[in-house]
DNA sequence: AAGTAGTAAGCAAAATCCTGCCGGGTTTGA
DNA sequence: TCAAACCCGGCAGGATTTTGCTTACTACTT
């Protein structure tokens, strides 16, 4: 059995389409020295956690693929000792409540301090190891909780290794921030990624980026 | 003569080698309205900035190629207007008087909020709108100080792409942080980032990595 | 000493990626 | 409407990367 790492070592995933978001967030939590790691899409975050896998995950509640809020209890399906702690532009007390009540660590509305996400993840870090051991004591049973219900989040088995995966993610957030900065022009961003032309339209194609999302 | 842009609009160029903290920070900024370009590689920089160019440069100070306090040195040699902002990891307090000695227009030691750049990087966009506001009524001196230097940072054709760079960056550190948290044990790190033996061996061995600097 | 497990690397076939050349489509704007 | 400037993606040769096999070494264990 793998033992359970400090609470300030245990991973945090953080889940966002919304681009600034991921980076600044991440970049802001990284600094504090969490080990965080950005998932624009759902679906790569569900292909890692595994129950018994130390982690805490802070979601946005609406993306584009998935609903935060079943994101949510996918991940507490899979293991209830994980935190989830969701978050939302809208002030949206009814929606927080929800939240809240199906399992969500904490909810937070945006915009909030980065200090504020910073305790909030550290309390969210302490929380897992507690929850892990209080159980531990008892009986496993935590882990395992529910074995994989048959969502569509399910590891379906994924050609890909993670680390391709992590690799490629970075790279079209990178080519995603670089074509917002310069409002969708493919010309500016291939100069400022310092890449062909050619070469940024292919890796547009692979990714399915489109400039269109970028325009001012 | 082209005349001085709203203080808002002026550009502002981010220098740093760190990934992450390029791609957040320049998110953090742009959300902002501010009009900023990052660049992983100072040449690209240098080929930008030119007498009269209005812009703001943030640097790290510690970067391969060049350090930062050279590159400084490099653009107020340009066009002492433009203002520079130096960051560094370190709490370094003689290197942050040896950089304001030198002209830098703030220097700022990681880790810092957003909050804290931006407002220094509007500061220093009000300040490059009067230097040069207040130098035109007198003369157009400032401009055009120096030309040229033949430094060897003029224009050299960098190599790599500043996006492969990042990303290669990327994925060493995946593979070290992991290799970290398995003390070092290739197999353990194989099967973490769910990778070949042969293929993480390859890597390894391509970014330099050895295990001895893991182990327990 | 034999057996087991973990590591490093050479080889090379197969899979991918990079990117110049090129033809064709769209936008902008004079 | 024409020109200039962008943008897209097929094609394909060359460059790289991936990865299974294999050989060899080292460190423990039994």
């Amino acid at each position: 059995m793998h033992e359970v790492p400090a609470a300030k070592d245990i991973k945090v995933y953080l889940v966002d389409d919304d681009r600034g978001m991921v980076s600044s967030t991440s970049q802001w939590l990284s600094l504090s020295g969490i080990k965080i790691q950005a998932f624009a899409d759902p679906t790569a975050l569900m292909k890692i956690v595994k129950p018994g896998h130390p982690c805490v995950v802070v979601s946005d509640i609406r993306m584009p693929g998935i609903n935060g809020m079943e994101l949510m209890k996918l991940i507490i399906g899979r293991d209830r000792a994980i935190p989830v702690i969701l978050i939302t532009g809208h002030g949206d007390i009814p929606l927080a409540v929800e939240a809240i009540k199906a399992g969500a660590f904490e909810f937070m509305s945006k915009p909030f301090s980065p200090e504020d996400l910073l305790a909030t993840v550290k309390r969210a870090q302490e929380h897992y190891v507690q929850a892990v051991e209080a159980n531990s004591s008892d009986n496993a049973e935590s882990n395992q909780s529910v074995e994989q219900s048959g969502s569509e989040f399910d590891s379906q088995d994924n050609q890909e290794s993670d680390l391709a995966e992590m690799v490629d993610q970075f790279e079209k957030d990178l080519i995603c921030s670089s074509l917002e900065r310069n409002k969708g022009s493919v010309s500016k961003t291939m100069e400022e990624l310092n890449i062909p032309r050619r070469t940024l339209n292919a890796k547009m194609q692979k990714h399915g980026i489109s400039r269109a999302q970028f325009r001012a």
